[in-house]
DNA sequence: CATGAATGAGACTTCATTCAT
DNA sequence: AATGAATGAAGTCTCATTCAT
């Protein structure tokens, strides 16, 4: 009714929709996620919907995307942000930034890692993962004290590690210890996380023996990482 | 068909039902995981499957279970095999079975983890884990050299963390290093997790973590762990 | 309810659908044609027509096959039957069994031939022309007294040209003679058309140049038809 | 997009969405015939298609009735010019005539023939014979040598399987003798044609049918037409 | 207990048509 | 007159579940 340019109406309609999609995902979960449902819940005729979107499951993709784009964005400026500074700082910083993210809209993360099918968001999870583990893996190529015989793999160790227990977290964070607020707990929990990766990156790596078992004592062997 | 007892009949045809599920699952995916197809790769009637599980989400939720079941018993298993072991032995031994064991079947992992919602297996996946956080717990509130302040909470990031990476392994393992076997890689990977398991444990904790307001005297506390 | 064998069981259900689906088509018509109103018409649920049936086009093939089936068998007896007759009786008694055929369902043969796709039964209808074109070629090619050059296209004109006169009769039958009746018109229609196919096959044939434009002053060769 | 007057911007357009509506026609066929596609490859908006025609089915219409007009006007033309010529040429003009202008876009023919439902177009399709008809009637009335009792029927007898036939002939020509090409095939048929309607034209009318209870005395009424 | 035909709610999607701009 | 986004009725088909035999 108002002059809006053409494109902007577009643009205001796919907003509309991605918004009912992730309310009906949120307030109605999965299994409830009907075309129907999201085109009413979004004020518009089913047919619309089509317009916009090519099928029920872009429009699941579509919300998503959106949410892991607005995380990886984050997660990549706070990280790239600290990326000169000390191991100890750069580690909590991506962890603060990474929990805050997650914890902007916890429902919505309930529902997408509970509930979705993981195929409908993989590549664009992966896609998340190999950026983060890009910027880390050059972080730790640099001369930053990080042992890590091989940084790619170290990348990957700690992303996989710290995505996960950053979910874990948010979903269903353990119980807090006696008297402990949430808050404490949280920020101890980032403290654990800082430790377990500092740890890994900071510690006495076994050696890279290239096949066989290892185990035993190989302290010697650590030196010459 | 006679001669047979009615629990056994029952039982063999549980059995019969779960094994096509679980067939169904990893041959077809969990989108044509319909009743009628379950009974009939089990060779019964689609009636008849209602005779033993109430409805579909109970077919899958028993697939689940019985795999996470079988996982659950084999690293328990280790885990307390090794528990009196050092450190470095119990890490990497229970590591190895948990490998081992999510190998065993890895195209069922592959669906579980990834068209499933997560939903029709959370409980049975909490158990597993929890179970296995509270041997570690246990084991690391002896005296095994472990500085972390609270056992629990390093039982819940270690179990959550090496969970993430094992199962990140099997399903996409990052890419192997130049010239790399799979099972040099694989050695590798554990020689890692080992790394990164031991480094959190055996590592100095951050007595008071840099940035945040983070409730610095903490140190007391964890004392009494 | 009854002690219908199973077999019996599944083939009076495919009568029922068949019979609501010609009943449909005749009432309501190809574009009211829906697989719900079928299923209903059936007395059945939506659900199980698709047990019979593999989609909606199935069921009209299965309406229009059937209905040809019985008119390639009437007309082929008929035929087949008069086959040693003398050449007149042997066309009267075709064209009447063909007319016969054709309105013992006028109106089926009206949607069958005003609404549906032709697509949709055209095959069968081939092979009914075929059918009957290779018995009158048999026929053609004996001592027939018929002088048709060649006989496999004499029956190809006489097929084609008798189907549509017979179903446009049918259809769409000439305003009748003043004061005739329908049953005069009928009987006088088929004279026509056996007056058609006799001065096609016992008359002089034009000859048969390969290529150019013949014609020529032919009129007293055609007395002695 | 000036200075054009608003009836030949109408007619203009009227004609791109004919055009286009024979073009989707052709190569999508018709149940891929939907207003939004013949809009688009007519380079219109939807909306203004239905400035020009009340539905979808004004289209369809429009284009066979554009096309059955052209058919109409050829076929009358050669008729009317072959008016005065003796029999055999008349014949054979018109139907080469008819073969022609049949020919001249097979693959329109073929849809509509095939795909269309034959209520979309029976109207004007009669009016093209009965218009063939009529002139038909008004050659056989004269002193044509025809020995046909009632003109309107024979003219009715003809124009059916002439037309029946040279559909027949474009859209499935019956196979070729052993080396004929499609010239002699088709120069053939012509012939066959001609036979037919000549030796039906000229032959001895069956006076008195043999079989039926066929009216007896009407060589009478004959002798009037 | 087994069977399997029947059920029927409801999901997804299309497309002819309208109407505000 | 043109546009094209929006509409929404309706159709096809699936599949978890039931129940008479």
């Amino acid at each position: 009714m108002r002059k809006i340019p053409r494109q902007a109406r577009s643009r205001a309609m796919v907003e509309r929709l991605l918004a009912a999609g992730r309310d009906v995902l949120v307030t109605d979960g999965y299994d409830a996620f009907t075309t129907n449902r999201v085109a009413t819940r979004a004020g518009v005729s089913p047919g619309s919907l089509y317009q916009y979107f090519p099928d029920k499951g872009a429009i699941v993709e579509a919300v998503a995307d959106r949410w892991l784009d607005e995380l990886a964005e984050r997660v990549a400026a706070s990280l790239t942000d600290h990326l000169g500074a000390p191991g100890p700082v750069l580690v909590r910083g991506t962890l603060e930034a990474l929990l805050d993210a997650l914890e902007d809209d916890p429902e919505l993360l309930r529902v997408v890692a509970t509930e979705l099918p993981l195929s409908r968001y993989r590549d664009r999870r992966q896609a998340l993962r190999r950026r983060v583990a890009d910027i880390a893996t050059a972080g730790l190529a640099g001369p930053s004290g990080a042992r890590r015989p091989d940084p790619a793999t170290a990348a990957w160790v700690l992303v996989v590690a710290v995505e996960a227990l950053s979910m874990q977290w948010v979903l269903e964070p353990p119980a807090p210890r006696r008297g402990e607020s949430v808050e404490e707990q949280r920020s101890r929990i980032i403290d654990e996380l800082t430790d377990l990766c500092l740890g890994y990156l900071l510690g006495q790596p076994s050696a890279a023996a290239p096949t066989g078992s290892r185990v035993a004592p190989r302290s010697e062997d650590r030196e010459n990482v």
